[in-house]
RNA sequence: AACGAGGUGGGGUAGUCUGGAUAUCCCGUCGGGCUCAUAACCCGGAGAUCGAUGGUUCAAAUCCAUCUCUCGUUACCA
């Protein structure tokens, strides 16, 4: 095996913000550990991927921060390319240091002209051979003055809802009523982001990608996938599949993007839609790379070195082909990628869309061999969140921790088989007394132990190395790195680090078993007539801790390459772990070194306290806590109280006094609970009939359930607004709204009035 | 509510697709040992009717049905 190409796709970060702890789970550091472990086995590794810096969201920021597009990516790019490169990820060198036949990484980004030139030549290649189709739309239009204007989607657009008349519904669903419809339906709609501007039905050319032309050929390579794809890529991509492909539009009304490759002026103004784009990246990423670093570095292959790992052989050998990325993210590369893979495929055989489509040959490019997708990682029991500030962001953490313990605490506890969960006490507790308990003390003791015998010039322990001694904790070993391997190999991470772990043990075990340091403390006092064997035999002992040491640093190395890096220097071994072979951990023969500087300990200590009292700003655990009926298996630690949100403790000094007559304007009045039902089409909504004083009394919804039940709220004399404009929640016309209290901390009461008084009554 | 994913000792987790004998491993806990090592290490014990019920089978954590609880997305939270 060894020598094979493997290309490793990792997913493309959207650069509209910072990394957090929950991508790097998911889709960042399983593709590294893969990619060093691929190395150390000696295969040829490209590893691409790099900034998705096109789409409405980034005009979006831009237009917020009042900056361009531009602007926001470079920013975001270049935090986010550092934070990845301080996690230890090595996109850096871009050449394999053993050589540029070796591959390399590149971490690129799509407003990369060459990127943007290769999508627009795919794209013309695919038009050609008819893979388009044309559809015309309706879609609303933004006109601004002058003439100018822009299309916009859906989601950018409100009016009133076409069944229910409410204001406020969306471009193509009304939240008041619950309907559905085609955005054109839309009464007095008007543009989100420019609501003065007046706005149009306009007809609008897309182009759609045939999809449907490749269900056969995609459901036989499921099929031939079946074995080793994981269950959820499995689920996602029959789930797909089942629902029969449609076209799928390539082209969307966008200003931030690559625009297309056509004359014409019914073209203007749109560009390639973002999902068709950016998983091209992982094509044109491995050319940039090819062009930039393999041509100048002289591969054999120049400037084509990517068609090594991008193109099965005249003899059908196949690259092998990885894709990391979230669950969320399996169907574009199981379904969607694999189909413009087999377009450009069939459009550079010359064949078109009456051809049937056939799974790629040799000279074609290859389809992904596996895709280890992962679930997501969340935080204290809650998704990661940009909007909600419910994150601990990637470049933040690593100011204050060093990455290997990130690494190990992400590694140990990855999100293969269902969500796992990152919160403080467990980060401490499995760093605290794992890593550091088992892993890093085992070597500490080696080290300080061998620190404290006689040194020859070959080290204290080269004169103990007896290898029959050792034979079956030799065999041990050699089980776990089998075991490591297989692990690795079939991408169980959590697995694989476990067997490394218990390399450790296995140390810790073989010390306390030998008790070396009985023989560096007390001399022989002639009591024992074995006393010079025994010390050879436990001295033996703990010099094979050395071999189990370097057997760590190797093994571990695509975990933890810093410490391992740190490792290999105290054991005084040259050159970098990260270029020694995989099997070498396991080769008893290698001549034990030293160094002589003092031992210092692989890891610090963490403090869950300290922690906990500096770390408010990396995850404010609060959030969730106040959010009753939402507990998740382990993430209920206990938590901080919840601090003041930033915005709230600066509100005293931003306070606007209220004007009299706008206070008056809110009309406050008595009402009585007469009944309470349940809401019929909302889980958390009660429906509340008050005595208003009027025949008719009024009726309001109320989100209280979670505090009070029916029986509880009936008979209270509650304060209500009662000049709200009546809206519909989920069906049923709420007219005002009772008045509580809440105190930020899950404590919500109604307020009641003191002393009977007519309902009706005015509060004020 | 719709759709998706789950429920395995105190916490976490493997095993479930492909049924098989005492249900894996890590942490915690209890008892003992060690004292070189970062309150670290080693040995041993306790602790699980594998969410519930019913079914298929010689055999069910595993397959089927129903129920239940949870999580996620969306809805909603006046």
């Amino acid at each position: 095996m060894s020598g094979e190409y493997v290309m490793i796709c990792v997913a493309w970060p959207y650069a509209n913000g910072p990394l957090h702890l929950g991508h790097v789970a998911g889709c960042y550091l399983p593709p590294d550990i893969q990619a060093r472990f691929e190395r150390a086995l000696g295969n040829r590794v490209l590893m691409v991927s790099g900034s998705d810096e096109h789409g409405t969201p980034i005009t979006v920021t831009a237009e917020q921060n009042g900056i361009k597009p531009q602007e926001v990516v470079d920013e975001f790019h270049a935090i986010n390319s550092q934070a990845l490169l301080d996690l230890g990820c090595s996109w850096e060198p871009n050449v394999d240091s053993r050589g540029i036949e070796y591959g390399g990484s590149l971490f690129n980004r799509t407003s990369d002209p060459r990127h943007k030139s290769m999508v627009q030549d795919n794209f013309l290649k695919l038009l050609d051979a008819g893979l388009f189709e044309t559809k015309t739309m309706e879609q609303y239009f933004e006109i601004h003055e002058g003439g100018g204007g822009r299309f916009l989607p859906d989601r950018y657009v409100e009016g009133t809802c076409p069944s229910c008349s409410e204001d406020g519904a969306r471009g193509d669903q009304c939240d008041a009523c619950g309907a559905t419809y085609e955005a054109t339906e839309l009464k007095n709609p008007v543009s989100k982001m420019n609501p003065s501007a007046p706005i149009e039905i306009r007809n609008t050319d897309h182009l759609f990608y045939r999809l449907d032309a490749f269900q056969t050929v995609l459901e036989q390579h499921a099929e031939s996938q079946q074995g080793h794809w994981k269950s959820n890529v499995r689920a996602m991509t029959k789930q797909w599949l089942d629902m029969g492909l449609r076209p799928r539009a390539v082209t969307r009304d966008l200003s931030w993007g690559i625009p297309l490759p056509m004359e014409g002026n019914e073209w203007d103004g749109k560009c390639v839609y973002v999902w068709f784009e950016a998983v091209q990246g992982y094509s044109t990423c491995a050319r940039i790379w090819a062009d930039e670093y393999a041509g100048p570095n002289g591969h054999s292959n120049g400037a084509d070195a990517w068609k090594n790992w991008w193109c099965i052989s005249e003899d059908g050998t196949k690259p092998r082909h990885l894709y990391f990325l979230g669950k969320d993210n399996i169907p574009f590369h199981t379904v969607i990628w694999p189909a413009l893979i087999m377009g450009l495929n069939h459009a550079e055989n010359g064949k078109t869309i009456d051809d049937p489509v056939e799974l790629p040959g040799p000279g074609d490019y290859s389809l992904e061999t596996n895709v280890p997708a992962m679930e997501y990682l969340m935080l204290s029991g809650g998704q990661f969140s940009k909007s909600r500030k419910h994150a601990v962001w990637l470049p933040s953490f690593l100011e204050r921790f060093d990455p290997d313990t990130l690494r190990y605490y992400l590694g140990i506890n990855m999100p293969e088989n269902h969500d796992t969960d990152f919160n403080w006490p467990d980060f401490v507790e499995k760093i605290n007394s794992e890593l550091i308990a088992a892993y890093g003390n085992f070597v500490h003791r080696v080290l300080t132990l061998g620190a404290r015998l006689p040194s020859s010039n070959t080290g204290p322990f080269a004169d103990f190395d007896e290898r029959e001694r050792t034979k079956d904790t030799q065999k041990k070993l050699e089980t776990l790195h089998t075991s490591i391997t297989e692990s690795l190999s079939r991408h169980r991470y959590k697995e694989a680090l476990r067997f490394a772990m218990n390399a450790a043990q296995v140390g810790n075990q073989l010390l306390q078993a030998a008790t070396p340091w009985k023989y560096l403390s007390e001399a022989d006092d002639g009591s024992n007539p074995h006393y010079g064997a025994e010390r050879i035999g436990a001295l033996t002992d703990l010099s094979f801790g050395w071999r189990i040491a370097r057997f760590l640093a190797i093994t571990m190395q695509p975990f933890l390459p810093f410490s391992s890096a740190k490792l290999w220097s105290s054991l005084g071994q040259s050159g970098d772990v990260s270029h020694i072979p995989w099997n070498s951990a396991v080769d008893w023969d290698v001549p034990m070194t030293w160094n002589d500087a003092k031992p210092e300990p692989l890891f610090k200590r963490l403090d869950l306290e300290e922690i906990l009292a500096s770390e408010q700003s990396l995850a404010d655990t609060s959030d969730v806590s106040e959010q009753p009926g939402h507990p998740v298996k382990g993430g209920k630690k206990k938590k901080k109280k919840p601090k003041e949100d930033t915005e709230m403790t600066e509100a005293p000094e931003g306070t606007t006094y209220l004007n009299f007559e706008t206070f008056m304007e809110v009309d406050l009045r008595v009402g009585e609970i007469l009944s309470v039902e349940e809401h019929p089409n909302a889980d958390r909504l009660f429906v509340v009939s008050i005595d208003d004083g009027s025949e008719d009394g009024r009726t309001i919804c109320a989100g209280l359930k979670e505090y009070y039940s029916a029986d509880e709220m009936v008979g209270k004399s509650v304060v209500f607004v009662a000049n709200l404009k009546p809206r519909a929640l989920r069906g049923v016309s709420s007219e005002g709204m009772m008045l509580a209290a809440d105190d930020g901390e899950g404590n919500v009461r109604l307020v009641t009035v003191d002393g009977s008084i007519s309902t009706g009554s005015q509060v004020r």
